[in-house]
DNA sequence: CGAAGGATTGATCACGATCAATCGCGGTGG
DNA sequence: CCACCGCGATTGATCGTGATCAATCCTTCG
């Protein structure tokens, strides 16, 4: 089940480790950073070079098997995380075991960049996972030094207000229908930010997952789905959907 | 309609401006940001009292009337406010009408504070509001010089992402009983953080904006309003509510 | 080949939306 | 002074979207 973490990296040539919380050892070459395929979407694009290497110095490479927890509800902030590879899931957790996915975070994006006092949700990683991980205290101090790099870092927060306040229209004032299409919409266009088709989209997550996250359930997502494919706007592959017509799912999505 | 406009403030003796985009005249004397009754809780405090002087220097004070716009969607970010006094509604609107409101801003809430390129959102003014104004360049050179007030503002567009995160659960996974109590609920806890009583809570905005607040209608919230009253929850008074039991609201908000 | 778990499809239900009438209050003008 | 109007809030009757309950289906894995 892991030779599916092999779509090309940049450094470190262990394997990857069955269970949560691997090594990743200081030694890292100083290059990693500098050769990052995530590193021009994400925040550290703001760095020059001679700053990439202080920063790598600092950096973990760090992986998680699928399934595994990476962060906890509640949890101290100790450690952040930029996704290199695979896909993570965030969310809350009701008493009664209601759930709602904040996101799907993938290559490039953050975790923890708010840099809050403690984790206000939990996240896993729904696909193996590959982190450059920072211990807080180190990448404050860094970032101490660094007032680009902080402005950055809060551009980065300001987008994901953005998205948030995206998703809230979503959740509160849209219909299944627009729910699934907007998923749909906004993933492509993610993927395609970060490098990928526009057509093929994976979906790694499961309909469980994608259901909590719009605030619907499993059996109305499929239902969806299928009307969808009815309607000519996509077909379902294994492990995503292909999306036909693009300005049909556009028009669902609503403009 | 304008005397009660008139809750105590800091400086500035005008008198309040009948329309939007009102004066405020530079002059400002130098103790305005340190006399400010909404620093302790806004990302001033992080100044120091020379700092607030500088500050104080680039500020303007400038009043809205009630139902007016403060910045509209899409619109370039060349001012940021700082809200002193009165209630903000914050909203996206789609082509057919339908709204989503975000949040209310109140007393030492910041609008604007992430720097994005344009507003994601319009805002208007619910009640007559006092804003303290930056132009974005001045504001930008501040913080320039400033990194802990950055770092402060950054803080805050952490708090406004942990808002918007308990605000999805709410929206995705909360029924319509649950929502309206944890509106009142999270109110509370704010106002009392602003110094305010936990009992008498004002609702200076109208059912139709709790409604878009919450993903309802607003005949939804007027049945759970009544419904709370019958479960002696609290008593609904001339311009907002009167909460009774506080641990009965508590309850249905959820723990 | 059988078990397990995710996905799909169907039948029915219920929460909240919609449609509609009335209430209550504040403002305005006869 | 009071009749009238406008608007927000409340209440009632009915509807419909999406939830719930339930039965396969499909794929993967042992």
């Amino acid at each position: 089940m892991d030779e599916n973490s092999a779509i090309a990296m940049p450094a470190a040539p262990e394997a990857p480790a069955p269970c949560a919380h691997a090594h990743g050892r200081g030694g890292i070459p100083d290059s990693v950073c500098a050769a990052c395929r995530v590193r021009s979407v994400s925040v550290c694009s703001a760095l020059e070079p001679d700053e990439l290497r202080d920063l790598a110095a600092i950096a973990d490479d760090v992986q998680f098997a699928q399934r595994t927890e990476i962060v906890s509800e509640g949890e101290a902030v100790n450690t952040i995380y930029n996704i290199t590879e695979g896909t993570v899931r965030t969310y809350r957790l009701l008493p009664d075991g209601r759930r709602q996915i904040f996101g799907f975070l993938m290559a490039g994006d953050f975790l923890g960049l708010s840099l809050p006092e403690t984790y206000g949700f939990s996240a896993d990683a729904i696909t193996p996972v590959r982190t450059c991980r920072f211990t807080r205290s180190r990448f404050e101090a860094f970032l101490e030094s660094k007032p680009r790099l902080l402005r950055r870092l809060h551009d980065a927060a300001g987008h994901e207000i953005a998205l948030a306040q995206d998703h809230m229209v979503l959740l509160g004032r849209r219909t299944a229908e627009e729910k699934v299409a907007g998923f749909l919409v906004g993933l492509r266009d993610r993927l395609q930010r970060i490098g990928g088709g526009a057509v093929m989209i994976p979906l790694p997550m499961t309909r469980e997952d994608i259901a909590d996250h719009l605030g619907l359930t499993i059996e109305t997502v499929s239902r969806i789905f299928t009307k969808l494919v009815r309607q000519r706007a996509l077909i379902i592959v294994p492990g995503g959907v292909r999306l036909l017509g693009a300005e049909a799912l556009d028009r669902l999505a609503e403009g």
